[in-house]
DNA sequence: CCTTGACCTTCCAGTGACTGGAAGGATTAT
DNA sequence: ATAATCCTTCCAGTCACTGGAAGGTCAAGG
Protein backbone atom coordinates (compact mmCIF):
# COMPACT_ATOMS: atom_id res chain seq x y z
CA UNK A 1 0.00 0.00 0.00
CA UNK A 2 1.22 3.69 -0.88
CA UNK A 3 2.16 6.19 2.06
CA UNK A 4 -1.13 7.87 1.83
CA UNK A 5 -3.06 4.65 3.17
CA UNK A 6 -0.48 3.55 5.56
CA UNK A 7 -0.55 7.03 7.25
CA UNK A 8 -4.10 7.09 7.50
CA UNK A 9 -3.92 3.00 8.68
CA UNK A 10 -1.54 4.23 11.21
CA UNK A 11 -2.22 7.47 12.00
CA UNK A 12 0.47 9.12 11.71
CA UNK A 13 1.48 11.89 9.00
CA UNK A 14 2.91 10.95 5.81
CA UNK A 15 5.49 12.94 6.48
CA UNK A 16 6.70 11.51 9.81
CA UNK A 17 6.84 7.97 8.36
CA UNK A 18 9.50 9.18 5.52
CA UNK A 19 11.20 10.43 9.04
CA UNK A 20 11.08 6.86 10.65
CA UNK A 21 12.08 5.50 7.44
CA UNK A 22 15.04 7.95 7.29
CA UNK A 23 15.88 6.82 10.68
CA UNK A 24 15.83 3.56 10.31
CA UNK A 25 12.49 2.92 12.38
CA UNK A 26 10.87 1.17 9.62
CA UNK A 27 11.89 0.21 6.10
CA UNK A 28 9.22 -0.68 3.84
CA UNK A 29 9.77 -2.23 0.44
CA UNK A 30 9.60 -0.04 -2.90
CA UNK A 31 7.03 -0.82 -5.96
CA UNK A 32 8.78 -0.15 -9.62
CA UNK A 33 7.71 3.23 -9.65
CA UNK A 34 9.52 3.98 -6.89
CA UNK A 35 6.79 4.55 -4.54
CA UNK A 36 6.79 3.07 -0.99
CA UNK A 37 5.10 0.12 -0.57
CA UNK A 38 3.80 -0.44 3.32
CA UNK A 39 2.65 -4.22 4.12
CA UNK A 40 0.55 -5.08 6.99
CA UNK A 41 3.97 -5.49 9.18
CA UNK A 42 5.19 -2.38 8.44
CA UNK A 43 1.65 -0.66 9.54
CA UNK A 44 1.87 -2.79 12.69
CA UNK A 45 5.02 -1.67 13.26
CA UNK A 46 3.64 2.20 12.77
CA UNK A 47 0.76 1.75 14.92
CA UNK A 48 3.37 0.53 17.25
CA UNK A 49 5.63 3.51 17.20
CA UNK A 50 2.49 5.69 17.11
CA UNK A 51 0.92 4.26 20.48
CA UNK A 52 4.54 4.30 21.96
CA UNK A 53 4.95 8.73 20.88
CA UNK A 54 2.19 9.32 22.16
CA UNK A 55 2.71 7.62 25.82
CA UNK A 56 5.87 10.01 25.66
CA UNK A 57 8.20 7.64 25.17
CA UNK A 58 11.49 9.18 22.91
CA UNK A 59 12.24 8.33 19.33
CA UNK A 60 15.18 6.21 21.04
CA UNK A 61 13.15 4.48 23.61
CA UNK A 62 11.06 3.31 20.48
CA UNK A 63 13.66 2.18 18.63
CA UNK A 64 14.89 -0.57 21.90
CA UNK A 65 11.25 -1.00 22.30
CA UNK A 66 10.56 -2.16 18.89
CA UNK A 67 13.77 -4.21 19.00
CA UNK A 68 12.55 -5.65 22.16
CA UNK A 69 8.98 -6.44 20.62
CA UNK A 70 10.93 -8.33 17.09
CA UNK A 71 13.25 -10.37 20.10
CA UNK A 72 11.12 -13.15 20.82
CA UNK A 73 13.54 -14.37 23.55
CA UNK A 74 13.57 -10.55 25.53
CA UNK A 75 13.16 -10.57 29.17
CA UNK A 76 9.67 -8.31 29.77
CA UNK A 77 12.24 -7.50 32.64
CA UNK A 78 14.00 -4.83 30.33
CA UNK A 79 10.64 -3.82 28.73
CA UNK A 80 9.70 -2.88 32.43
CA UNK A 81 13.20 -1.00 32.39
CA UNK A 82 12.87 1.21 29.71
CA UNK A 83 8.89 2.03 30.89
CA UNK A 84 9.72 2.46 34.44
CA UNK A 85 12.43 4.97 33.26
CA UNK A 86 10.00 6.71 31.24
CA UNK A 87 7.46 7.28 34.09
CA UNK A 88 9.56 8.85 36.37
CA UNK A 89 10.72 11.12 34.00
CA UNK A 90 7.30 12.03 33.71
CA UNK A 91 6.77 12.13 37.69
CA UNK A 92 9.80 14.55 37.62
CA UNK A 93 7.80 17.15 34.30
CA UNK A 94 4.64 16.40 36.10
CA UNK A 95 6.03 18.02 39.74
CA UNK A 96 7.69 20.87 37.92
CA UNK A 97 4.77 22.19 35.53
CA UNK A 98 2.73 21.72 38.94
CA UNK A 99 5.43 23.79 40.96
CA UNK A 100 4.93 26.04 37.74
CA UNK A 101 1.48 26.03 38.28
CA UNK A 102 1.34 27.03 41.42
CA UNK A 103 3.38 30.01 41.64
CA UNK A 104 1.68 31.38 38.67
CA UNK A 105 -1.90 30.80 39.48
CA UNK A 106 -1.16 32.09 43.16
CA UNK A 107 0.24 35.49 40.93
CA UNK A 108 -2.62 35.61 38.49
CA UNK A 109 -5.15 35.86 41.77
CA UNK A 110 -3.48 38.59 43.07
CA UNK A 111 -3.40 41.00 40.22
CA UNK A 112 -6.62 42.82 39.93
CA UNK A 113 -6.07 42.59 35.70
CA UNK A 114 -7.63 45.99 34.89
CA UNK A 115 -6.46 49.00 33.02
CA UNK A 116 -3.86 50.41 36.23
CA UNK A 117 -0.13 49.48 35.44
CA UNK A 118 0.24 48.04 39.11
CA UNK A 119 0.67 44.65 38.30
CA UNK A 120 1.69 41.55 41.22
CA UNK A 121 2.92 39.38 38.16
CA UNK A 122 5.87 41.49 36.72
CA UNK A 123 6.68 42.84 40.57
CA UNK A 124 6.95 39.47 41.50
CA UNK A 125 8.96 38.87 38.12
CA UNK A 126 11.17 41.63 38.75
CA UNK A 127 11.70 41.34 42.32
CA UNK B 1 30.82 43.55 34.52
CA UNK B 2 31.83 40.68 32.10
CA UNK B 3 29.60 38.38 30.86
CA UNK B 4 31.07 35.91 33.25
CA UNK B 5 29.66 37.68 36.09
CA UNK B 6 26.92 39.01 34.98
CA UNK B 7 26.04 34.98 34.35
CA UNK B 8 26.90 34.24 37.77
CA UNK B 9 24.61 37.20 39.10
CA UNK B 10 22.01 36.33 36.69
CA UNK B 11 22.27 32.63 37.59
CA UNK B 12 21.89 32.12 33.66
CA UNK B 13 25.06 30.50 31.56
CA UNK B 14 27.39 32.88 29.48
CA UNK B 15 26.02 30.74 26.56
CA UNK B 16 22.35 31.87 27.14
CA UNK B 17 23.21 35.33 27.52
CA UNK B 18 24.94 35.73 24.27
CA UNK B 19 22.12 34.17 22.75
CA UNK B 20 19.48 36.27 24.16
CA UNK B 21 21.53 39.34 23.08
CA UNK B 22 21.69 37.75 19.86
CA UNK B 23 17.64 37.96 19.38
CA UNK B 24 17.26 40.77 21.07
CA UNK B 25 16.17 40.65 24.47
CA UNK B 26 19.27 42.23 26.57
CA UNK B 27 21.73 44.78 24.50
CA UNK B 28 24.59 45.14 27.23
CA UNK B 29 27.17 47.77 26.52
CA UNK B 30 30.75 47.15 25.03
CA UNK B 31 33.82 47.88 26.84
CA UNK B 32 36.90 49.25 24.52
CA UNK B 33 38.53 45.22 24.46
CA UNK B 34 35.06 44.47 22.85
CA UNK B 35 34.06 42.31 25.89
CA UNK B 36 30.52 43.39 27.00
CA UNK B 37 29.48 45.28 29.83
CA UNK B 38 26.81 44.24 31.97
CA UNK B 39 24.84 46.96 34.00
CA UNK B 40 22.93 46.36 37.20
CA UNK B 41 19.86 46.99 34.65
CA UNK B 42 20.99 44.62 32.31
CA UNK B 43 21.55 42.09 35.64
CA UNK B 44 18.10 43.01 36.42
CA UNK B 45 16.65 42.21 32.93
CA UNK B 46 18.56 38.78 32.72
CA UNK B 47 16.88 37.61 35.84
CA UNK B 48 13.41 38.99 34.80
CA UNK B 49 14.02 36.50 31.77
CA UNK B 50 15.50 33.58 34.10
CA UNK B 51 12.40 33.92 36.60
CA UNK B 52 9.49 33.96 33.53
CA UNK B 53 11.73 31.26 31.52
CA UNK B 54 11.67 28.96 35.46
CA UNK B 55 8.04 29.76 35.26
CA UNK B 56 7.92 28.31 31.59
CA UNK B 57 7.19 31.18 29.39
CA UNK B 58 8.43 31.29 25.97
CA UNK B 59 11.03 33.32 24.56
CA UNK B 60 8.35 34.93 23.18
CA UNK B 61 6.28 35.37 26.15
CA UNK B 62 9.29 36.68 27.80
CA UNK B 63 9.79 39.41 25.02
CA UNK B 64 6.11 40.53 25.62
CA UNK B 65 6.40 40.73 29.60
CA UNK B 66 9.99 42.63 29.53
CA UNK B 67 8.44 45.18 27.31
CA UNK B 68 5.12 45.05 29.27
CA UNK B 69 7.61 45.55 32.65
CA UNK B 70 9.25 48.36 30.75
CA UNK B 71 6.23 50.41 29.69
CA UNK B 72 4.91 52.37 33.03
CA UNK B 73 1.54 52.54 31.80
CA UNK B 74 0.82 49.26 30.87
CA UNK B 75 -2.54 47.74 32.07
CA UNK B 76 -2.17 45.03 34.40
CA UNK B 77 -4.57 43.15 32.03
CA UNK B 78 -2.30 42.55 29.19
CA UNK B 79 -0.17 40.95 31.96
CA UNK B 80 -2.35 38.91 33.14
CA UNK B 81 -3.71 38.03 30.32
CA UNK B 82 0.14 36.52 29.35
CA UNK B 83 0.13 34.79 32.66
CA UNK B 84 -3.45 32.87 32.10
CA UNK B 85 -3.28 32.19 28.83
CA UNK B 86 0.47 30.47 29.77
CA UNK B 87 -1.75 29.13 32.64
CA UNK B 88 -4.08 27.16 30.68
CA UNK B 89 -0.86 25.43 28.27
CA UNK B 90 0.38 24.47 31.98
CA UNK B 91 -3.19 22.54 32.84
CA UNK B 92 -3.26 21.16 29.31
CA UNK B 93 0.42 19.73 29.32
CA UNK B 94 -0.43 18.44 33.01
CA UNK B 95 -3.34 16.48 31.89
CA UNK B 96 -1.66 14.67 29.13
CA UNK B 97 1.47 13.86 31.05
CA UNK B 98 -1.13 12.48 33.87
CA UNK B 99 -3.19 10.44 31.19
CA UNK B 100 0.50 9.08 29.39
CA UNK B 101 1.25 8.17 33.32
CA UNK B 102 -1.97 6.33 34.18
CA UNK B 103 -1.61 4.37 31.04
CA UNK B 104 2.19 3.63 31.74
CA UNK B 105 2.17 3.03 35.43
CA UNK B 106 -1.46 0.67 34.71
CA UNK B 107 1.04 -1.13 32.58
CA UNK B 108 3.80 -1.05 34.51
CA UNK B 109 2.25 -2.40 36.83
CA UNK B 110 0.70 -5.55 34.77
CA UNK B 111 4.37 -6.45 33.73
CA UNK B 112 5.77 -8.91 36.19
CA UNK B 113 9.33 -7.90 35.20
CA UNK B 114 11.22 -10.75 35.01
CA UNK B 115 13.27 -13.25 32.45
CA UNK B 116 10.67 -14.60 30.82
CA UNK B 117 9.24 -13.10 27.83
CA UNK B 118 6.20 -12.57 27.87
CA UNK B 119 5.79 -8.73 28.22
CA UNK B 120 1.89 -7.17 28.72
CA UNK B 121 3.59 -3.31 28.29
CA UNK B 122 4.74 -4.63 24.47
CA UNK B 123 1.24 -6.64 24.01
CA UNK B 124 -0.50 -2.91 24.51
CA UNK B 125 1.68 -1.29 22.57
CA UNK B 126 1.03 -3.29 19.36
CA UNK B 127 -2.22 -4.29 20.09
C1' DC C 1 -4.73 11.76 -26.61
C1' DC C 2 -4.60 15.45 -23.39
C1' DT C 3 -5.28 17.61 -19.34
C1' DT C 4 -6.32 18.07 -14.60
C1' DG C 5 -5.74 16.83 -10.08
C1' DA C 6 -4.27 13.88 -6.63
C1' DC C 7 -0.70 11.35 -5.39
C1' DC C 8 4.19 10.29 -4.94
C1' DT C 9 9.46 11.35 -4.93
C1' DT C 10 13.81 13.86 -3.07
C1' DC C 11 16.08 17.62 -1.03
C1' DC C 12 16.63 21.72 1.71
C1' DA C 13 15.41 24.79 5.36
C1' DG C 14 13.16 26.04 9.66
C1' DT C 15 11.27 25.26 14.39
C1' DG C 16 12.76 26.48 20.12
C1' DA C 17 16.01 27.44 23.09
C1' DC C 18 19.82 26.61 23.72
C1' DT C 19 24.60 23.87 23.93
C1' DG C 20 29.24 22.34 22.47
C1' DG C 21 33.35 23.22 20.38
C1' DA C 22 36.94 25.35 17.47
C1' DA C 23 40.01 29.16 16.60
C1' DG C 24 41.84 33.02 18.22
C1' DG C 25 42.37 37.62 21.02
C1' DA C 26 42.69 39.82 26.00
C1' DT C 27 43.73 39.78 30.71
C1' DT C 28 45.62 38.22 35.01
C1' DA C 29 48.76 35.69 37.97
C1' DT C 30 53.04 33.65 38.69
C1' DA D 1 57.67 35.07 29.64
C1' DT D 2 54.36 32.00 30.14
C1' DA D 3 50.36 29.66 31.60
C1' DA D 4 45.71 29.85 32.92
C1' DT D 5 41.61 31.94 32.53
C1' DC D 6 38.57 34.83 30.40
C1' DC D 7 36.55 36.77 26.39
C1' DT D 8 35.22 36.99 21.23
C1' DT D 9 32.84 35.07 16.86
C1' DC D 10 31.14 31.48 14.07
C1' DC D 11 29.48 26.97 12.94
C1' DA D 12 27.20 22.74 13.96
C1' DG D 13 24.19 19.82 16.63
C1' DT D 14 20.16 18.77 19.53
C1' DC D 15 14.79 16.60 19.08
C1' DA D 16 11.14 15.19 16.27
C1' DC D 17 9.27 16.66 13.11
C1' DT D 18 7.08 20.21 9.51
C1' DG D 19 6.78 23.13 5.35
C1' DG D 20 7.75 23.93 0.83
C1' DA D 21 9.89 23.65 -3.79
C1' DA D 22 10.65 21.09 -7.96
C1' DG D 23 9.44 17.42 -10.37
C1' DG D 24 7.79 12.35 -11.57
C1' DT D 25 3.41 9.04 -11.73
C1' DC D 26 -1.19 7.67 -12.05
C1' DA D 27 -6.39 7.50 -12.64
C1' DA D 28 -10.45 9.85 -14.39
C1' DG D 29 -12.86 12.86 -17.51
C1' DG D 30 -13.46 15.29 -22.00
Amino acid sequence: MNIGEAAEQAGLPAKTIRYYEEIGLVAPDRSENGYRDFSDTHIHKLKFLSRSRNLGFSIEDCRVLLSLYEDKNRASGEVRDVAKEHLSAIETKIAELQSMHATLSHLVHKCHGDDRPDCPILDELSA
